[in-house]
DNA sequence: ACAAAAGTGTTACACTTACACCCATGT
DNA sequence: ACATGGGTGTAAGTGTAACACTTTTGT
């Protein structure tokens, strides 16, 4: 084993970037940014940042959200190391990559609109500087399982939603379609979902409103944490 | 973001920890070593190497587990970063961590006994230094979920194998107890097992001989990499 | 014959999947 | 009245889990 280090060792630079999710009905979609200055200058990228040496990537993630969102209270989850040598030609940088999910609002969109940063639908993601697109893609994997065995789903939807748009969000996740009476089903035997008593009409031309419903946050956390099993292969 | 680095972010070293699994038929272990040199000289640690400057984690890893039992050719998974700012008093350093299977056979057993590693039950780890016993923790995790999607467990098991055997390294995996028909049924189902014509006793005591099985190596492989869903919750 | 571990089947239940029509509402 | 999307039920098949006894062999 080699476990002494030398001082040429420690020449390398720690980098954080996001995968940050969002949903707004349709479409699930991730933020991406223009990058600033050289290397790749105008190169699409994640949302990145510098970790300095005394930082440590998850508290400069979720600053970094912050400064995005305006808020720090999205959840995160570590994605992994990309730590391969020749991934940054200005040195060697380890990026410590996380993704998160973000509950898309009127107010948000409009916020976003105006800053450096937009959103792509996953299905659409430019070729990103770096290795993004590989983090990307890692990060989708990571949200299919998640989506496959933790209520995850919902930490992209807002507080009260229609079955058709939780249906559409997990098709989106998954890259497939499902059924709707199974869907529902399934949905409802898990009892994670509380009725509410109010209906928004989903289009202009939809007659009939869809019933809307919230999530039982106790039993949300709970089964967030040891997982539940809303499998879908 | 904070894209720009500079000359002082250049600051921190890459090391990594290989958390090695082996099966000894009854038991499920890891192996740790002894740190030579401060800091921690004399504490448990797992078997872990710097990265230098121009060099792959991945690579580094490999090249470790070569020099522990005289082979490159496990398989090995990149767990995660372990990046957090005080794990190492010596200076920041992100910790790449993977973790390995291996076939305990013999001659390797033996050749480890003389040096400076050893074998410790999964469920009799002694306190690490640094963060290892999170880095083990963490494994365990992936290890279990693996397990149970995946064909990896056969990686852990001589060419030829009882069904007692393989169920004894579920049971351990999984840290409980799995019934013997429904487990046989259903390990049989997968398709994934040939019959032997060849036979063993397991212990001086039994007296009926068990059944040898080998695994089908072109399936194995298709399966490891697709998931296969041999599911115990 | 006995001790020891190997090996084997059935049943009840839960879950999954496939599938098509009626309902409520606004225009 | 009609157009639109919302909402619902059933049946067949598959997988899971719980359960205890017989078989084979060496001593």
């Amino acid at each position: 084993m080699r476990v002494n280090f030398s001082k040429e060792d420690f020449n390398v630079a720690i980098a954080t970037s996001v995968v940050l999710y969002g949903f707004d009905g349709d479409d699930l979609k991730i933020l991406i940014a223009e990058k600033a200055g050289e290397p790749f200058a105008g190169a699409h990228i994640l949302p990145s940042s510098v970790v300095h040496i005394n930082e440590d990537p998850e508290d400069v993630a979720i600053e970094l959200m912050r400064r995005i969102t305006g808020s720090a209270d999205w959840p995160i989850e570590i994605l992994n190391a990309f730590a391969e040598v020749y991934r940054n030609p200005e040195g060697r940088v380890v990026n410590v990559a996380y993704y998160g999910t973000l509950q898309l609002n009127e107010t948000l969109s409009q916020d976003l609109l105006r800053s450096e940063y937009k959103w792509v639908k996953v299905n659409d993601i430019p070729p990103l500087a770096f290795d993004h697109n590989k983090i990307v893609d890692y990060s989708r994997e990571r949200l299919k399982r998640r989506v496959k065995r933790r209520p995850i789903g919902f930490s992209l939807l807002p507080k009260e939603f229609t079955m058709n748009q939780i249906q559409r969000l997990y098709e989106c996740a998954l890259g497939r379609d499902l059924d709707k009476r199974n869907f529902r089903r399934k949905l409802l035997k898990s009892e994670l979902l509380l009725e509410t008593d109010h209906f928004v009409r989903s289009s202009a031309k939809a007659r009939r409103p869809s019933a809307l419903y919230k999530f039982d946050e106790k039993k949300y956390r709970s089964l967030t944490l040891r997982g539940y099993d809303f499998v879908y292969q």
